[in-house]
DNA sequence: CCGAGATGTATGCAACGTCAACATAGCACA
DNA sequence: TGTGCTATGTTGACGTTGCATACATCTCGG
């Protein structure tokens, strides 16, 4: 499967192969390695640099996959949220595709990226977009870029929390439990006196 | 400075020396290595091994030094926040902080780490303790808890994203600011309609 | 004063990312 | 059909890393 017939000497997909490969190496938990993807798709080890120019560009095209992965399972439908309700739900998704896959997350994420390669910032910006449209759709009239930055914030230092186990935590859906806990908590901000 | 007298066998303060280099390596950018830092230490390669067990026990007692420093930008006085305007300068000393040290704040929270190391965990449990006391403190009778993660996990995530590139900023006054506005835009998720 | 244990050193290994030089396959064009 | 260009894959090598083992040197308690 992620092996393609090697008969001839040219692969001919070797650079989704080598996406596959990684992918897949990344997803099991070891670390990935240039040499070892090129090993897994039954590839000399400097076969790679044909199509990436060195490992970041290998994880740029990862991280890319990764922002639509997490895109869609945000939205099932492709489209903003449509009720606060289902907002807290885009925050849940977003813990839960970090826990299940840490290492893609991090990353996507826990690291200095490439931000010249225009793919990965167009990949995350589509990510940001959609939290926009979702709140300009619930909260019309209100400060789009402030709430959109603290409620992305809040789920991505969720993820990162709860990655680094740095907040006590049992099964999955205990984390989902915890992130709707932490949505209703703001509100105790909201009533209280001002700052 | 940080390279003590080199004129006895023994070195005497090999430990603290390494993790000076380690350190200042880190702040000032460059990938820090076991065998670089021991260069800096002028001392051999292999010497580090004698202090600590490999690369994630210097990175530890890097870790732990960061929440330490962490904690003391975040109370100047040592103590919790005593009103909800200062628990906001907390959040924005968390952020600042992420950005002047960039490299030490990946490394805190940025990869998975040695949860088996006591004294690295404790660190990172003060900084926890520190918000939680001064929750308790500002919002008697509510769910601590959920409301700690909450913000704890706002203002890390705020402090990632501008980390990696992925909010748009300039100044660190800049920074400050949206900080502030993400915690204010709070209060438009508690005033709109139940969930 | 002397030997045991603490501390630092020398040497070497396997794995990594990367590069330059070379081999091969398939396509464009005659 | 043939010929050569270019994209693709291979080989071999360099310098780096973390780490382990065997050895040298110092310090201190008796």
């Amino acid at each position: 499967m992620s092996t393609p017939s090697r008969d001839t000497y040219h692969h001919g997909h070797l650079r989704a192969a080598l996406i596959d490969a990684a992918m897949e190496m990344l997803e099991s938990g070891e670390p990935f390695s240039l040499r070892a993807v090129a090993r897994q798709a039954n590839v000399s080890q400097t076969a790679p640099y044909r199509h990436f120019a060195d490992r970041e560009a290998l994880e740029s095209a990862l991280a890319v996959r990764g922002f639509r992965d997490l895109r869609g399972e945000l939205s099932l439908t492709g489209g903003p949220a449509a009720s606060e309700g289902e907002l807290v739900e885009f925050g849940v998704a977003y813990v839960a595709f970090a826990l299940r896959r840490p290492a893609l997350f991090r990353l996507m994420f826990g690291q200095e990226c490439d931000d010249q390669n225009d793919e990965r910032v167009l990949a995350a910006r589509e990510l940001r977009d959609l939290l926009a449209d979702s709140l300009q759709r619930l909260y019309p009239g209100t400060d789009h870029e402030a709430l959109a930055e603290a409620l992305w914030a809040l789920v991505h230092g969720l993820a990162f929390l709860h990655l680094d186990g740095k907040l006590p935590v049992a099964t999955s859906e205990d984390v989902a439990a915890r992130v709707r806990a932490a949505f209703g908590s703001l509100r105790t901000l909201g009533v209280s006196p001002a700052v």
